[in-house]
DNA sequence: GCAATTAGTACTAAAATAGTCCTACATAAG
DNA sequence: CTTATGTAGGACTATTTTAGTACTAATTGC
């Protein structure tokens, strides 16, 4: 239930070793090799957190990628979005509604909520956080979502 | 990001009927019709709902599916398990180990850690919630969830 | 026995996902 | 100013998931 897509698992491994040396520009390849994912996957991955503006590149000879920002300032939700677009938990909020009775719609928007409330929580875990770079684990508790799905309501 | 399966969607659409009149019994074809949804997907979605408790049934003439117990003691996450297996957020989590590295494993703890987090708050959330039946509309908070993914932490 | 209704299973179709390849552009070093 | 090393972008293919359908068996009330 509710799982990530592999590749976003890919991203957030790549990014884990861009985080543990902030400093150096490190090659998809070279990025490929430590993380034993396929060298054109890896590349396109890395594309995809240029264009969401997590790392930034630099071409030709001893060009590469580098985090953009410290590991504590990129958000789980970040890369979620980066790598998944900013879907929702159902695609009948989103608009294509054949959802003509009125059930139908009460129960998208409590998904809706949830969702939300989800999101929330997962803007405050950081990829150092995501990584085990940071003291805190990972810090996104029980009690803190609850409050933060019951105070959405309305 | 972080989608439901739209047969679940439709399935907690089914139950939110299902919750409205919890003493009747309902046909598969009539629930099919007041949702819009596929005679013969409604009825596959039902028989998944069977398996996993949430509903009762009966059969023969006059037959038909029922609420196992009340709304308000059917959780979200119920639901999820019933529907979507008890799936983690990665699978590499699952054994399938082909993480040679360590970053890898460590950045799959980080996101098992927030999976078991949401996990833990949708159990929280019920039926009559998502469905609006309850006062209380869709009671996870924000905060709730944080801590609950901070005490987390070993 | 008959009609209504669920149970189970197997199959097909469509869509999302994962992964590869090719070509163009940029930069530093010789 | 040429060449080796890189990224950028897009097109394309294969694989896997997901959705949906169809058919047959079992059950029950009248």
């Amino acid at each position: 239930m509710l799982r990530i897509r592999r590749l976003t698992d890919y991203a957030t491994v790549i990014l884990g070793v861009l985080a543990t040396e902030p400093e150096r520009v490190h090659t998809a390849t070279a990025l490929a090799l430590r993380t034993r994912i396929g060298a054109a996957t890896a590349s396109k991955l890395l594309k995809q957190l240029h264009r969401a503006a997590l790392v930034t590149s630099s071409r030709g000879l001893h060009g590469g990628y580098k985090l953009a920002r410290p590991a504590h300032e990129i958000s789980a939700a970040a890369i979620l979005d980066a790598l998944e677009g900013p879907l929702a938990l159902t695609d009948c909020a989103a608009g294509h509604g054949h959802c003509g009775i009125e059930e139908t719609c009460r129960v998208g928007r409590g998904w809706q909520r949830l969702n939300l409330a989800i999101r929330r929580s997962l803007a405050d875990v950081s990829l150092a956080q995501l990584a085990g770079l940071d003291s805190v684990p990972v810090a996104l508790s029980h009690r803190e979502l609850k409050d933060r799905i019951a105070n959405d309501h309305e």
